[in-house]
DNA sequence: GTTCACCGTGAACGTCGTTCACTATGCTGG
DNA sequence: CCAGCATAGTGAACGACGTTCACGGTGAAC
């Protein structure tokens, strides 16, 4: 199972196997998604797959341990690309105001909501009982896409705060619960803001969050009969900003 | 399939055949909820349930039309038990003042959703293909049990706006798209409070969907490792009480 | 007491994930 | 250059899935 080839142990040029094994890989993926977005993730199934780039089933266990693995690896290259779409969105205009560029990033992060529901649903829906578990248990954080994903919020809002110190509660004023659960991310992080500042962090992903999320998975459809929520998100994120002390 | 008896066309006295009919369904659907516990949505398979209520696969559809349509019976019966448990919280004690109330009614949405993930992912996840299409597409408004939870909500809110209004932007401050957009909605609901509010109501409505579902879909591991949110939670509700100018 | 609607079964079809024995291919070490 | 071998891929098979259909049995209705 993806032995380790003795040649090319850890980091030397690949081999022409590797290349073309690697090659597989990833037409496999783009293959799992054409039919995510056809049918979500119920229509992503091995056969299907196996058909789509031409092989019988029983081959694509060359490749992935199974079905599960094979989402999982799906969920960490969707996460990738979010996270190079929102690089994207944030370097855009390296001259403008912060406020800008996070408020460009976050509209962003809505755009590829909306126009990948499927990923996005698969991404940051109910967790598929055997599949995205695996990833986030995986130990090395390089290893878990997602992180990549959060590294963009987060240095985007550490800069954001840094440069704009909105009042955040001191550590002793925080509650005593919440201060001990956040320490070890805190510390991961490099105390790069203080943690009165991580909890403020928290709550705008969570406004953020709420706000792709109801949308893209229709949970506002029975207001917004269209489903169009542009103009709420544009309050929003004006609300939010007002949050981060970036009145106009 | 399911015909109309000539007997109790309406709404006169169900006959025996029916009662057996009808209870035949909710056990059938708490066999299903059974499963969906056990192993998600994906575990909720019409053999199992046929076994577990001691019947053969194809005896099920003298029930329901098929999977897709016991699904979606499963949602309906599932948003009827969480406004059940909503309205509790909500009347527990009907002296206390009323941000208690809404501060007591959002603590039992949490924990709902946090003691019955599975099925909390089921309603407000990612839409099912097949599934909750059909729950909303339901022309007659009675039978959609999604709009009884939004119900519920929306009672306390307007009462709370109106014994509390906390100034909301008045119809022409508002985005004209926003306004054309929830005209439908607002008269729907017979205009009981100003449209400015109605989009206050969206706004906490995203909110607190953002905290429940972050935390129960696990969205919040990457900071907090033990994945319990009480703390942030707290913190949460007093700012989106704060929002509603309930100030303590 | 006959008729008939309804409940439930067993067999069957096509699809699913997965395993296994097997073959072909192409790289590798002597 | 050739023997050896890891790898890629196939076809058959197993059990489970959703769904359909023809069939038998049971209880209510006239």
């Amino acid at each position: 199972m993806t032995s380790v080839n003795p040649v090319s142990a850890e980091s030397s040029q690949p081999t022409r196997r590797e290349r073309a094994h690697a090659a597989t890989r990833v037409e496999i993926l783009q293959a799992a998604r054409r039919l995510l977005i056809e049918g979500g993730a119920e229509r992503v199934t091995v056969r299907g797959i196996a058909a789509e780039v031409g092989m019988t089933a029983p081959a694509l266990y060359r490749y992935f341990g199974g079905r599960e693995e094979l989402l999982g690896a799906l969920c960490s290259s969707l996460y990738d690309e979010l996270a190079d779409v929102l690089y994207e969105a944030r370097d855009r205009d390296p001259g403008a105001p912060l406020k800008q560029r996070f408020l460009v990033t976050s509209f962003a992060f809505r755009q590829w909501a909306l126009e990948h529901r499927p990923e996005f649903g698969l991404l940051f829906g109910a967790p598929i009982p055997g599949v995205l578990v695996d990833i986030h248990i995986d130990p090395d954080p390089a290893a878990d896409r997602g992180m990549r994903f959060g590294q963009v919020w987060l240095e985007l809002f550490a800069e954001l705060w840094r440069q704009h110190p909105v009042p955040v509660p001191h550590a002793d004023e925080l509650d005593p619960r919440l201060r001990e659960q956040l320490t070890e991310y805190h510390e991961q992080i490099g105390r790069i803001v203080p943690i009165g500042a991580v909890v403020l962090y928290l709550s705008c992903w969570i406004q953020l969050y709420g706000a792709v999320a109801t949308e893209a998975f229709g949970h506002l459809n029975f207001a917004l009969h269209d489903g169009d929520a542009t103009a709420l998100f544009d309050d929003l994120m004006r609300e939010l900003a007002a949050k981060l002390g970036l009145t106009h």
